[in-house]
RNA sequence: GUGACUGUGGUGCAGUGGUUAGCACGUCUGACUGUGGAUCAGAAGGUCGAGGGUUCAAAUCCCUCCAGUCACCCCA
């Protein structure tokens, strides 16, 4: 008979036991520094209405948007894209019931039909903070500084959070003298600078028919990108340069101010970069936008990306609120993590701590009790129930799960009341009076 | 949406026109009826991605489709 095509949609993953063990311990790290910053959990629906999620992220991202569809329903629905727009759904659908300023966290799994590539698939997990009513900097300060936490406390030792402010960007435009038709195509070339560099991007520019002398002007601002320039002389500089653009000026006082927030929030310098050529793409964002590299590895694009975007939030409420945030992306995380090895020992690939053998039928329920008894005192505890499997392959069989400790229950134990552990790690038994089972496992697993 | 590369047991591969398609790892069984990782012996497991064409003969050459991977665009 011919069997059913076992495929997924394209894009679309399972998750083997011992991948969700590292995937649940990147989210509760997570999810542990999203709390300590005060961040409160929230949940919506992976479904919402068409119009909720349409043009909000941009064109592009328009065209990778799922629509889900009921056969017999009238309600247009589509699967969520990102976690912001649906926030900003939630913030203005609830505001009633919400404290100002709202600080969320979601973490949640998005939709989107991009081709899928190294790092980048159709379903996966956002994690998201955000801060909501409060136009200052500090704010923005405090994103920064939860995503460096995060990824510190994940053991990435070497990444940077790039920083850059739309404002800035659009100076440049008006600077230079570009069309406002054309500023587009300019922010996409001038995002090409590390990957093509700056002849690059002159060549770019000028393919895209942009005059020699505004292509001129460009390089110039560009050239103060120099690595070794300190931040702020930087922008010192950037300031002169766009002198007389409100926007631009604007835009450089809110990086100086976020600069020093950073600082007093103990933001370590050398994981921060002020690059006035990144740009990211989602049209909602208004002020300082944020993206995460890591620097080591440095090839699976980024890991974080977010930004203020003051103007959203007014799409689903008459005054708009003030907003910024971040997103981490689990997915590529965890393939950085698995890359450096930098999961915690403990995490065996399986959640079973104790393994006990069964002798036979007619010590199955010695077994079982035992077992019981485990799981009573909050040991993770599993009974074999292949009552015909050789003892051997019973221990194999623990090893290969990965459970630390066997526990070994025959005629001869019951007899004279006692149980025996092994630890599989280094070969040691101990026997311990049953009374006296857990404490015994429990010193076995503790070393 | 554009481009490049790749499809052979569960996984990784070999096989580039010629008898019943091989190898490694893995799986299962046994040596080992109260103790795992090693070793040895044996077994199961394949419509060679699908369809069509060329040929006496196709996993191998040609065409179409499908799928996967990578890159561009964009993004986490």
């Amino acid at each position: 008979m011919a069997k059913i095509d076992t495929r997924l949609p394209k894009g679309m993953r399972d998750f083997l036991p011992s991948d969700m063990l590292k995937r649940d311990y990147v989210f509760g790290v997570v999810r542990d520094v999203f709390e300590t910053f005060g961040f409160e959990p929230i949940d919506t629906p992976v479904l919402e209405m068409r119009d909720t999620l349409l043009g909000k992220s941009g064109e592009d991202a328009d065209k990778l948007i799922y629509y889900a569809q009921h056969p017999g329903g009238k309600e247009e629905l589509a699967l969520r894209y990102d976690l912001t727009v649906p926030l900003s759904r939630f913030v203005a659908m609830h505001e009633n019931d919400l404290l100002m300023p709202f600080r969320r966290y979601h973490i949640a799994p998005v939709w989107r039909g991009d081709r899928p590539q190294k790092g980048r698939y159709r379903e996966f997990y956002q994690c998201d903070a955000d801060i909501v009513g409060i136009p200052d900097m500090s704010a923005d300060a405090e994103i920064i500084s939860v995503v460096a936490t995060a990824l510190k406390r994940l053991g990435f030792a070497d990444f940077t959070v790039k920083v850059n402010n739309r404002k800035i960007l659009t100076a440049i435009g008006i600077f230079s003298g570009v069309p406002d038709a054309q500023l587009g195509s300019l922010y996409r070339s001038i995002d090409k600078l590390d990957k093509i560099g700056l002849n690059g991007v002159v060549k770019d520019l000028r393919d895209n028919g942009l005059p020699e002398d505004v292509v001129n002007r460009m390089v110039g601002l560009l050239d103060l990108r120099g690595e070794n320039v300190p931040s702020l002389d930087m922008l010192a500089h950037l300031r002169e340069q766009l002198d007389g653009i409100g926007l631009g000026q604007e835009g450089i006082t809110e990086l100086e101010q976020m600069v020093e927030f950073m600082d007093a929030l103990a933001v370590p310098s050398d994981s921060v970069e002020i690059d006035v050529a990144m740009v990211r793409g989602l049209s909602y964002y208004t002020g300082p936008v944020f993206e995460t590299v890591i620097t080591k590895p440095d090839n699976l694009g980024s890991v974080t990306g977010g930004g203020r975007y003051d103007e959203l939030i007014g799409l689903f409420r008459k005054q708009s609120l003030p907003t910024t945030g971040t997103s981490l992306g689990i997915e590529r995380i965890i393939d950085l993590l698995d890359l450096l090895d930098l999961y915690p020992p403990e995490l065996t690939g399986t959640v079973v701590q104790v393994l006990v053998t069964v002798f036979g039928a007619d010590t199955q329920r010695d077994s079982m009790r035992l077992t019981s008894e485990l799981r009573a005192a909050g040991i993770h505890a599993e009974a074999i129930m292949q009552l015909q499997k050789s003892l051997g392959k019973q221990v194999q069989y623990a090893d290969r799960k990965g459970a630390r400790v066997v526990a070994f229950l025959g005629p001869d134990e019951i007899a004279s009341g006692v149980v025996k552990f092994k630890r599989l790690s280094d070969g040691q038994e101990v026997t311990a009076a049953r009374d006296r089972a857990t404490l015994a496992v429990r010193d076995l697993l503790a070393e």
